[in-house]
DNA sequence: CCCGTTTCTCAACACCGTGTTGACTCGTTC
DNA sequence: GAACGAGTCAACACGGTGTTGAGAAACGGG
């Protein structure tokens, strides 16, 4: 098994397996910020990093395989950020919220490449679907479960389980989020839409419907 | 330029083109009730209408077009309903809404496989998303101008704009659609969604959120 | 009834992308 | 220095898209 920080100074007239996986990995980010995932062949990939289409299968099983490797990482650093902003002050309901959507937003927009190929891959790749459903999971149901507090504790009206308002809230944070970064079809200006969100959060936690 | 209405009775030996072009779009229909878009291929639409490949291409330019055909009816049927339902009797606010959600939502139930090969196509067809962005702009400014006569009648409190109001409610009416269709990863059940969502859109148009 | 025109049809082809095979190279290790 | 494991790639097999060019089938007009 090589060593994982290879001694970089070393003449070797082969370049070690651990930088070819990173020259991989590097492209494939390189290129989602040019091109969309399905304009990417592995035959870029590979050449991108050097060395030709077979070796790449040697790295990495597959396109897909690349992607959900780079997702890994932002899903882990999302999910550090998401539990960094649980930690918050007791600065009120709105600023409460309006700091997780911050986080949520602002992880995936330094990624916004990768975010989008994600949605892309989504619909031909299973794996990809299911990473995509298990941060939602995770995030609508953190998300319900402080709708619930908010309503044990009275601040909050009841209505529909805080689990049902949760999960839309998220798809509409997501599907916002993505039309946003992609800049196709009707989206809320970026510098607006984590303003106009929280209040439709705020509104639909906090706020009454009329009853006619 | 032959006739639309072909008669049927007439024994020809050869199956008049229109035929074949309706073919085309069931056999289109029918596969995409059995598996998603990017699992049929263009010999599977020839050999379903009883043709070879390069004989579709005479009809089609590609399997997308196909598509775009299917979908343009579809959309005039979700257009014809739209204006049936604008022709509300003044019950109240929350009936009005809940028939204006209830009718986009029903329509496109009732297509569901086509909804959602239309979702899968969006990503790598131009033609498709601009057709989705269209519908969605439509419904959104429709939405926003109905917003802003209830804020001026005084119904509604003021708030962010009704236009980016009603992108992000159309939002999160759409990708909870796609996930009540597809049935992969977290979904609010198919027999509530709507009950829910309307909970959502009357809270973010009449309520009003905390100040902290 | 024949003949030109239009409509329609498809075998064969060119192309591109994926993933596999099997032989080969090159350090490492004993 | 032999044996081994890691790494490499030309060549292949396959499956998909879209095109070409040659022709068959109906149609319509003289």
């Amino acid at each position: 098994m090589p060593e994982s920080d290879s001694p970089r100074g070393r003449r070797t007239s082969r370049p070690s397996g651990d930088d070819r996986e990173l020259a991989i990995l590097a492209t494939a980010e390189r290129l989602l910020a040019e091109r969309p995932l399905g304009a990417i062949s592995v035959d870029d990939l590979a050449r991108g990093a050097g060395i030709s289409r077979p070796t790449f299968y040697f790295y990495f099983a597959s396109k897909d395989a690349v992607l959900l490797t780079l997702l890994d990482r932002v899903v882990a650093e999302a999910d550090a950020a998401t539990l960094d902003a649980s930690l918050l002050p007791g600065a009120g309901p709105r600023e409460g919220w309006r700091l997780a959507i911050t986080t949520y937003f602002e992880t995936f927009r330094a990624h916004r490449a990768l975010t989008l190929a994600w949605a892309e891959a989504r619909s031909t790749n299973a794996e990809i679907r299911d990473l995509w459903a298990r941060v939602f999971d995770q995030w609508a149901q953190r998300c319900a479960d402080a709708i619930d507090a908010e309503r044990a504790r009275g601040a909050a009206p009841p209505g529909p389980s805080a689990r049902d308002l949760a999960v839309l809230l998220t798809s509409m944070n997501e599907r916002a989020m993505y039309a946003t970064f992609s800049g196709d079809g009707p989206a809320v200006a970026e510098s607006a839409v984590v303003d106009v969100l929280l209040e439709v959060w705020l509104r639909t936690i906090y706020g009454t419907a009329p009853t006619d």
